[in-house]
DNA sequence: ACGAGCCGTGTAAACGTTTACTTTCCGCGC
DNA sequence: GCGCGGAAAGTAAACGTTTACACGGCTCGT
């Protein structure tokens, strides 16, 4: 590999010249400007990142860690993440925690150990010491779309109660009373957060939820069959299940389709997150829909204020009920 | 920030033996090995990758550039991908180049000065000059799902060619006559072999197509709703159609339904690329499936082949077509 | 005509590691 | 008792940049 020497070598001038040149100095006359960049192009020159970032202690670089790739929800943030930065003049390093909370902390070490100028993280579960350290050596850091409890971090999520509530409200007025839920993790605060919203909205209908209405998935496709399953195959199953993400809602569906039942007339689907194809799907899947996008990019903002020395805001979105038909017709009156 | 320095001050010993210990060198006592550690330990310190890299040669990481995250064959590929490197002891660095040549080039770019050790690329577009130059330099690199004209280079691959003829058989088996194709950007190997194999398999059951019914999509959702709208929106569309991914797949049906169409009876529909969700829609969507895990293990394994100075095998995996009802159902004799 | 100031360039130190080489120390065989 | 070998630890050079500082030559105002 041809280094910033052999560059200054060929061109005839000094390594402080080629690096100016290259990095958009001022003070240099066009002429040796133009033998550098002969030479850069001749010798096939790319700068070595590390001994640049190691040198130059501005990083550009932000690193965020997601749930899981395979989740469109996080593919769709991380997009969101990557063009809010490259707007402002970041580039992103994702790592994939695959809901891992070890391969979580594996990603976070690797960040922190590239020096990225600030984190984005979407914990996969409870308070990791990593994590608590990030925080006391006073590295910026955002959370997104699930806090952590005891840290008091910035966070930039969705109103999951509100938008739970008002699909339980949803469902009641279709005639549903036994309604049961696929919870995400109860060590993460979007599964715990849905859970509790889902029980307080069936109270508050004087509905009350049995344990065994209640199973708990990991946010991932086949716990959604599994549950779905469990549900389903007992003598007094539910008229409706709700899903706490799109993954086991997919593996609900999936169930449900594979016993030859038919979502709406058979038993009630909703799910959390909103995905392109749940209008295809027969019945098209009600669900709630979250702001990815912009959950994403208010991330960015806050985590860009905290650099820059100013105090970030946590932010909760409003999410918006999307009403298809996979939970029934409605019955009677509104 | 702390530095190996402040470990050893804190540790009483020197930067050598700091660094033996978390190198895991065998010379170093059991006691100096535990008073390092617990200097690391309370200090917090993480060692600088950037030092690190530019001080010892040996890479361990790999870069790898998607055509689009949005794009479940990609986040699905790029997964795999990460985990057989994983399984090799290998990182990865992934970029998203977005079906952009401009953005392929600059994450090229970054992955070059990052000095991975060698690189998977979808290709966006026709050979980019950078392109041209990693593999002038001799970088390892293995390219996924497309090839680049022109340049030698190993690449693991479906097997389009067969895929779409098997594909186009059975849309002539079910009475179609007319069928069209929104294809891929022809600038791609992808899109232009599909659309010579789709033509070579019609004109094998002596048809013919239309150019009108040539549609040319960039691989994205917006332009398979745009070309279908062209398509069926004349006084005589096409009685099927063949979308050459799954994103302008879902287009396509979106402008569909939003019609009030059925896929099916009132139009046949096929993807390349099969998704989960396919089975789910009324009727379910006929689609090509492609070995995408696998390709990303394949090309894993012979970038690593390369690095160890191993030859590496261009592989065409083949692909399987899932029948479901989306095209029509089978009308007369088999 | 001469010093001040500026511009283009070069020299060399610094960034935080790893590692070849050196030093120290200890035990052992003769 | 002496030298030798080997283990543990230290010293310092090197990786490829950026950049503070120094330097020489030029312009310009007086």
């Amino acid at each position: 590999m041809a280094t910033i020497k052999d560059v200054a070598r060929a061109a005839g001038v000094s390594t402080a010249t080629v690096s100016r040149v290259l990095n958009d100095h001022p003070s240099v006359t066009a002429e040796s400007r133009e033998r550098v960049l002969a030479a850069v192009e001749r010798l096939a020159y790319h700068p070595n990142a590390a001994a640049r970032t190691l040198r130059s202690a501005d990083v550009t670089t932000l690193g965020l860690v997601i749930g899981d790739v395979l989740n469109p929800f996080f593919t769709e943030l991380a997009r969101a993440v990557e063009d809010e930065a490259r707007a402002h003049g970041y580039y992103v390093i994702t790592g994939n925690a695959d809901e891992d909370p070890r391969r979580q902390d594996e990603y976070l070490d690797i960040l922190l150990e590239q020096r990225v100028a600030g984190l984005l993280l979407c914990p996969t579960d409870r308070v990791s010491p990593l994590v608590e350290e990030v925080v006391r050596r006073g590295r910026p850091i955002v959370l997104i779309d699930r806090s952590i409890d005891g840290l008091d971090l910035p966070v930039v999520r969705s109103d999951n109660a509100t938008a739970t509530r008002e699909l339980v409200d949803h469902l009641v007025a279709l005639g549903h009373r036994r309604i049961a839920i696929i919870s995400g993790p109860t060590s993460l605060v979007t599964g715990r957060e849905r859970l509790a919203a889902f029980r307080a909205a069936l109270a508050a209908h004087g509905l009350e939820v049995a344990d065994r209405d209640v199973r708990i998935g990991d946010f991932q496709t086949a716990s959604g069959v599994a549950a779905m399953g469990e549900l389903m195959e007992r003598p007094d199953p539910p008229t409706a299940v709700f899903a706490a993400d799109n993954l086991m809602a997919l593996g609900a569906l999936r169930w449900v389709r594979d016993r030859g039942l038919r979502p709406g007339s058979d038993i009630g689907l909703a799910s959390f997150d909103d995905l392109p194809w749940f209008e295809f799907v027969d019945p098209p899947i009600t669900a709630v829909r979250q702001q990815t996008e912009e959950m994403g990019r208010a991330a960015v903002r806050e985590l860009i204020a905290l650099l820059n020395g100013r105090p970030a805001r946590s932010r909760t979105l409003p999410c918006q009920l999307v009403i298809r038909g996979s939970c029934g017709e409605r019955q009677g009156a509104q």
